[in-house]
Order: structure tokens, then sequence, then C-alpha cells
RNA sequence: GCCCGGUUCGUCUAUCGGCUAGGACAGCCCCCUUUCACGGGGCAAAGACGGGUUCGAUUCCCGUACCGGGUACCA
């Protein structure tokens, strides 16, 4: 191929929630982009207006900018090959299958709905269970290769309702190359004339990308594995259309596939097997069915895309954590895998765990203090959260984590889980606790480490050991069996509260 | 049915003819920590099957099996 500016495109139809499989194909698409130096443009397909969907194009841009994958050409970035929503395209496309007509490469078809599926039922045998409208059968079937000119022409003059079929030769072997697969062939006899322009006068699919694609100048078309068996109708109509020179190179993504069982990953396994499918939370405006997605699950951006990267695509070395830069640097298309992969909620949050852990606290406070807001934990002091998060985030591994491991250091608890002290407490342990807050009362120092000391060091005076004490004074301070070291806890929430969460609980025992 | 694609531990994967088949997640055990984690150490776990080609095949070729995708006036 010649070398020419790099022009990728994310083409989907905007018919609900964007799935995982999709963003990673923007994802890749974006990667591909960006080490090229080339352009990533987001192209809305709503050429089947009855599945339009209120809202569904605002989402897929949401995702696109919450991932950090945004487009540099879109339908609300504008840019030089404008518009990017194909509904608004309309009229280009029928020109191009009126020429293919012309060019004896297409031919009207008038059957009707209820003809095509009379057709399949006539034709349907035990060894041809879906008959197609291909060589064979297009000559029973009434189009303007088997009817008179003047009849074609008297409809047509009628306004008959008709829809451009792509004429599939017979016996042609077709080949390309698959950046990821390599050679594929296909024998154009076992194609149907895919439908180019419909009923309503909208092209299909095949048409519109193919229009689009070379319109738009685009250098590379990277689509799910599902797409492969529609590629010859493809490379045909860049054929036909005189655009074989401008023809995108081409790679078919592998799928992502249900973690149990088989089958590529639906939106409804996340509801069954209880993980996201969606970037983000979609409600479907007919259902107002509602799908949580892996943003409102505490995912970052960040793990979210680093784990799709490594769904079929590695660096060939063992490192899994990437940014979005250093997937930049090293993504090529050739490494990515060919097989589908079944996707594994468990792995997807230890990528999660991973990067809450390597994100520094003032990066992760923004979205950790909503989460706690969000929970009704009283969070004021960034400075003090800031503190916290440092403290408790590598045993956080979704961003929900977060409530149950700080609200502590916000308010006292409400719950004292003192079942885990009582049955081994006495009054050698409450004298302990006295003398504690009385020391307490009168120290100079609130380091932690100093805490520590003095703590240690009381306990020895009583005769106790210190970890005797220690399970006792986490449940007075936390109130249950969790969080991060206790002395820590003390120091943040200063003398006063420390004192208060003793006596309280003294109280309770 | 037909067409296309795929096939390494339970899962994601490394290996571009030399392998004692490596890593990660999950699992199990131990250490650390008298919370829970984090961290460290260890165990267990794979080349679908059958033929070739080759001194040598996980790697190349063929067949079979299995899995997936497609087979719409949906994308």
């Amino acid at each position: 191929m010649t070398k020419r500016k790099v022009r990728v495109r994310f083409a989907p139809s905007p018919t609900g929630g964007l799935h995982l499989g999709g963003v990673r194909t923007v994802l890749f698409n974006y990667l591909f982009a960006r080490k090229h130096g080339g352009d990533f443009i987001l192209r809305i397909e709503d050429t089947d207006q009855n599945r339009f969907v209120e809202g569904a194009e605002d989402y897929i841009q949401d995702t696109l900018a919450w991932c950090g994958l945004v487009p540099d050409e879109s339908p609300v970035h504008g840019g030089a090959f404008a518009p990017y929503r194909q509904s608004e395209r309309k009229e280009r496309y029928r020109a191009y299958a009126e020429q293919l007509v012309k060019d004896g490469y297409a031919y009207y078809a008038f059957d009707t709905p209820e003809e095509l599926e009379q057709m399949r039922i006539q034709f349907k045998t035990a060894e041809n269970p879906s008959p197609q409208y291909n060589q064979v059968i297009r000559e029973q079937m009434r189009n303007s290769l088997t009817m008179p000119e003047a009849e074609v022409q008297a409809l047509l003059d009628a306004g008959t309702t008709y829809v451009i079929r792509i004429k599939m030769p017979k016996d042609e072997t077709l080949t390309f190359t698959d950046m990821i697969r390599g050679e594929v062939s296909f024998n154009t006899s076992q194609v149907d004339d895919k439908v180019l322009l419909k009923g309503d006068g909208m092209p299909t699919y095949h048409l519109a990308v193919v229009v689009d694609d070379y319109q738009m100048e685009i250098s590379h078309a990277f689509r799910g594995e599902e797409w492969l068996p529609s590629a010859p109708v493809h490379l045909l109509l860049w054929k036909y259309l005189g655009w074989e020179e401008a023809m995108p190179e081409w790679a078919h993504l592998p799928l992502i596939l249900k973690p149990d069982g088989n089958g590529k990953l639906s939106k409804r396994d996340g509801d069954r097997l209880g993980f996201p499918v969606f970037a983000m939370d979609w409600t479907d405006p007919k259902t107002a069915e509602k799908t949580t997605g892996f943003r409102e699950r505490g995912f970052l951006p960040e793990a979210f895309v680093n784990m799709l990267a490594m769904l079929g695509w590695n660096d060939g070395t063992d490192q899994e954590l990437f940014s979005l830069e250093e997937l930049v640097e090293k993504f090529s298309m050739e490494r990515v895998h060919k097989g589908g992969a079944k996707f594994d909620y468990e792995k997807a949050k230890w990528f999660n765990h991973e990067w809450i852990k390597k994100t520094p606290a003032d990066q992760l406070l923004p979205a950790v203090k909503s989460a706690l807001l969000a929970n009704a934990v009283p969070v004021t002091d960034d400075i003090v959260l800031e503190k916290v998060i440092g403290l408790v985030k590598e045993r956080c591994t979704l961003l929900p984590d977060f409530v149950q491991q700080s609200a502590f250091f916000f308010s006292q608890p409400e719950n004292i889980e003192i079942s885990a002290i009582q049955p081994k407490w006495d009054d050698k342990k409450n004298l302990f606790f006295a003398e504690l807050i009385r020391a307490w009362e009168l120290s100079t120092l609130w380091e932690a480490s100093d805490l520590e000391k003095e703590f240690k060091e009381l306990a020895a005076a009583n005769q106790l050991k210190p970890g005797e004490l220690m399970l006792p004074f986490r449940i007075m301070l936390v109130g249950g069996k969790y969080g991060p070291g206790v002395f820590d806890i003390a120091e943040i929430i200063g003398r006063e509260a420390t004192l208060a969460r003793i006596k309280h609980t003294l109280q309770l025992l």
C-alpha cells in the first residue's frame, strides 16, 4: 500500500449502551491513530431508522470522553469531512448505487418482504436451512435481471418501492490481507446479493461503509470479527466503484466472549453473572431498564482501558500494566491475538486495584470524594482526605470500597462491633484503657509512632500483651475489624475524637 | 446445512523449529501483619486429536473434532 495519512474510524450504530467490545474497538483505533500520527474519526452509522435510540449518540461521546479516547473528528467535534452522521449523508449514497446498476454491478429488485419470506420458506431444505438471494435464486425473483426492461422502467416510473442489490459474480475467488489474520479468501458463489440501497432510500451498512470510508479517506478499517463474512461484499464494492487503489487496510478484531459457556458477550451476561458490560450506566429510554457500567461500579478509566487493551493484545513481555501513553507507544495491530477471549471480571477488578494502588492520592481524590459524598460520608477537609486515601487505597479494589475503609475517619462509627471484644474483656483491660485516656490527655505528642510507643509501654506496665489490646482499640476507633493501622487512624482523627471513641465504647462494655 | 475464522494451565496470555512450555488472574499452602489488606515465598494447573515435513515440532502442511462468527431492506 502506498503510504498515506493514517485515518481510522469508529463507526457505531447508536442503538444503546457501548459494550466492552465496542470500547476495545475504539481503543485499538485510537492507539493506532496516535501511534502513527493519524486521525481518529467517530462516525455515527444511523442508517436504520427503526433502530434509532434516543440518547445513544450522546452516550457514545460521553464514554469516549470518560475513557480519554476523544476523536479528532465527529458529529460534535466537526471536521473537514462533515457530516459525520450517515443519516445526514443520505443523499450521497443513492448516486453510487445507481451508478453500480448502470455499470452492471447491481440491479433493482422489487420483491416485497412477503415475497422474500415466501422465497425463504419455499427453498428451505434440510441441507439449506437459510436460502439466500444469490446467483441462482435471483433468477426466480422480481428484479431488473429477470424482468423486461420496459416493465422495470414502468415500475420505476410508477414509483414502486425497490431496493438495489449487488450482483455477486459467479465463482470468483476474492482475497485480501487482514492485518491480524493474514490472507483470507472467499468464493463469490457463497455470497448472496446483499441489499445496498433499502426501500426507504437509505443505504445499508455495506454501501454506506464503503462510500464513507472512501470519502473520508479512511486508511485502515478495524472492526469486529463478525464482519469478516461480509468483507467480500465490501471488497467488490471498492472495486466496482473504481476506488480499489484507495481501499483501506483491514483488521478484524477477535470477539469478547462470555465468561461461562459459549458465545459472544452480551449485556444479558452481565446482568446474569453480576458484572458490568457497558462502559457507563445506560438507561433504555423505551423500557426504562437500567444497566450499570464500569464507571459507576467504581472503575478508573485508566484501569478500564488497560484491561481492554490486554484482552487480545500484549507487547510480548510480561508487562500487564500500561498507561494510555505507553499503549500508544507499544501498540501494534500485528500483535493482536486471533482468537476470541472470554471476559474475566476478576481480572478486570485486579487491573482496577493495581491502578488505585499506583495512582497518587491527590489524583484519586476527586473520584474518591464523590464516592464518599454519594454515601453520606461527611468529608470536608481535602488535606485529611488525601492522607486517608494514601493510607487506605491499597485495600480498595473498586472506588466504593473507600466508603467502608475511610468513613470512620470522618464520623464516629454508628455500630460498634463489641461482640468482637466482649468475650475476652476484663477489668484489667478496662483499667488499661482508663489509664490510656489519662496518659493521652496529657501527652504532648500526637503522632502514630509516639502513640504506639506509649500504648505498648502502658500495656507492659499493666502486664498485658499489646496484641490483646490492639483489636479492642481498633473496634473502638473503627467500629469493626477493618481499616489501616490503628495508630495511624488515631493520629489522623486526633486526640479529641480518639479519646471520645474510647470512652464511648467503654460505656458499652 | 453452507461459508469464514479460531483452538497453549479454570481464565487472559508468552513462545516467531530446540521447552525443564514462561508470566498474570483465580485457587491452595506458608511467612509478614495479633483487623483486613499490601508485600514476600511456595504448590497445583496447558500445547484438542490423527497424520505428515524435519535431526528436532506447541510452532510449518493436511485431515478430523470442538468452539465462535456469518448466513436480514440490523449494524
